[in-house]
DNA sequence: CCTACCGATCGGTAGG
DNA sequence: CCTACCGATCGGTAGG
């Protein structure tokens, strides 16, 4: 008969720790947030936390990665499908705004506050953000806009701009808008493809 | 005779803390960042800041309001500018590109550590910015695609798209990049305009 | 997961 | 702008 202190978790003390986390670093920031705070977000004393986590660093390491984990496997989805490179865009901007409205404050996290990890976790973070960026250019470099300019500088502002917008979107998202995420990838999709020119 | 301990400022000491605090609060963040930090980055000892700063977050007020303040000055040119809409939104967009490659790190400062401000001065800061979008969003609602349908919710997604693409070029703008502030202007407002359909 | 505690460091100040 | 210092708080640990 195991008792359980709070309403929550079922199996995983260490999971409820990084949700914790998640909410007070969108908030406060990595180094806004104490130890203390999430231990009383949490519901146990300070100690109490290192039976789960090696550290601070180790919880923000652990949210940044699965994060933009999270982004790569829309490379896997979207690589997979034979689709012509338009209808890829379409899907990636998709997945991208679905995975973002799945956890709104999760990727605020995610965007801002890998800076503080120390390195081995934060070269890690870079690179693998890198890799998703490349995916991005890639799909750009295979528009028929961009057909045979495959090394054209302006490919890669194009990218920062698409990407830019998206990952500005965990700013502003609110489950409580007007349209679904779907709805919102597609809107978004219209808006980099067409521009304003309708 | 005046001594000049460093080979820095003729005339002003704060200005000084304060472009020394933006390179600090960019790279570490505002939490990140030490009083001692800014002292050894200035050169004085730490307690001889507050001779020139009221305490911490007066330098990050400075910082964001002045920051934003200079986006202000956008609206007051286009919207002094009788252009046509479209000219508009590509003047707003060339003179924001100028804005943030003066001082990037200035930007990222103002676009991120704005959260870290306590209570006059963070609800001053959203003031502001909620102005600087109104003026985006205005813009907008005067394209041709948008005509008389100024209050459809989709000028909303499009003004935080575009704000997005934006806001995030102080993440990757470098001086040292293939264009000037100006022809990256010209090419983002190519993007936001004509989208990738050319 | 708690008790009890550590050394280090924080923002800031008094008085010159 | 320096000397000297403060109380508060930090991340983390030993031992249970």
């Amino acid at each position: 008969m195991a008792k359980i202190k709070k309403s929550e978790q079922l199996g995983n003390a260490r999971e409820t720790i990084l949700d914790a986390s998640v909410r007070l670093f969108s908030e406060h920031g990595y180094n806004g947030t104490t130890m203390r705070d999430i231990a009383e977000a949490v519901g146990v004393l300070p100690g109490s936390l290192y039976a789960h986590i090696k550290g601070k660093e180790d919880i923000l390491a652990d949210i940044v990665t699965s994060g933009i984990a999270e982004f790569l496997e829309i490379q896997e989805t979207v690589e997979a499908s034979r689709a012509k490179p338009e209808e890829k865009l379409r899907h990636a901007i998709r997945l991208h705004i679905q995975v973002v409205a799945k956890s709104p404050e999760r990727m605020l996290v995610v965007f801002h506050q890998w800076r503080f990890l120390s390195e081995p976790h934060r070269t890690e973070a870079v690179k693998m953000r890198q890799r998703y960026a490349k995916m991005f250019a890639d799909i750009l470099a295979q528009q028929k806009c961009f057909e045979g300019r495959l090394k054209d500088p302006q490919i890669k502002i194009q990218c920062f701009t698409v990407l830019g917008s998206l990952n500005w979107t965990p700013e502003w998202y609110s489950p409580d808008g007007p349209y679904s995420p779907d709805e919102l990838g597609e809107i978004i999709a219209d808006s980099v493809t067409q521009g304003l020119d309708f």
